[in-house]
DNA sequence: GTTTCGCATCGAATCCCGTCGATGCCTGGC
DNA sequence: GCCAGGCATCGACGGGATTCGATGCGAAAC
């Protein structure tokens, strides 16, 4: 995790045109972004991820998210490993089957950092 | 652009596990959310956008975004080009100087599809 | 114990992406 | 008209990502 880096503000044309609102952000807060932002620019990990948040129970095993999707098996998996290390599923392993859901308040998180972004 | 396809809610291992309790995304939602989140997955597009949105005007050159990040002119200019294409920046040139702001509401409408998703 | 089934992992093939140097275009100044 | 400077575009290189088939692991059933 990179979470602090010395990344002071920049100053060096910030004098000759206009000046600053407010600070931009670090570069080490923009590689955790994009780290987070990667995992979901796909469209079949944003589909695992609305499948998963469609179900009643708020959980699905990997057996209902191969199907729909037309992809094979270890494919599925390698996108849910990719959102399960990007803190947005959980799995939940019980007897044969895992059941992934979505982490409370992950996509929320998400929206409002780029809200802050504006 | 991909608008209306055929993607009809799927029924094949619905029946024998969880119901849903809402619709997931189409494939072709998944598509074009996909395409504008990749925008926006890179560390220096980050960095872009927030160094725009942090100058007073809402704007900024090309000459004032470079020196900051530390990479090359053609490859900040590729990286706006990237953002505008994605309908994030707008680009308004004025002599010789090419200035750079926000869509409006582009960041909220974008937040408000991550929260829709849960 | 053996078999079956659901799922994760591995290795390889293919393709996409970020970055650069070189170059071209267009505007403003002399 | 000519030159200088800001910016976009082009071609190429290196690294990473997506996908697949093959395989391994572990639990439930018989």
């Amino acid at each position: 995790m990179v979470s602090t880096a010395a990344v002071q503000p920049f100053q060096g044309a910030s004098t000759r045109c206009a000046p600053l609102l407010k600070e931009p952000i670090t570069a080490a807060q923009a590689v955790d972004l994009a780290q987070l932002l990667k995992a979901l620019a796909d469209p079949t990990r944003l589909r695992l991820v609305s499948m998963v948040a469609a179900h009643e129970d708020g959980e699905a095993c990997v057996c209902e998210l191969t199907e729909p999707l037309g992809l094979t098996q270890p494919t599925i998996s390698h996108h849910l490993k990719v959102l399960i290390d990007a803190d947005i599923l959980t799995r939940d392993k019980r007897g044969v089957w895992a059941y992934y859901a979505l982490v409370p308040g992950a996509l929320d998180a998400l929206a409002a950092v780029l809200t802050g972004l504006r």
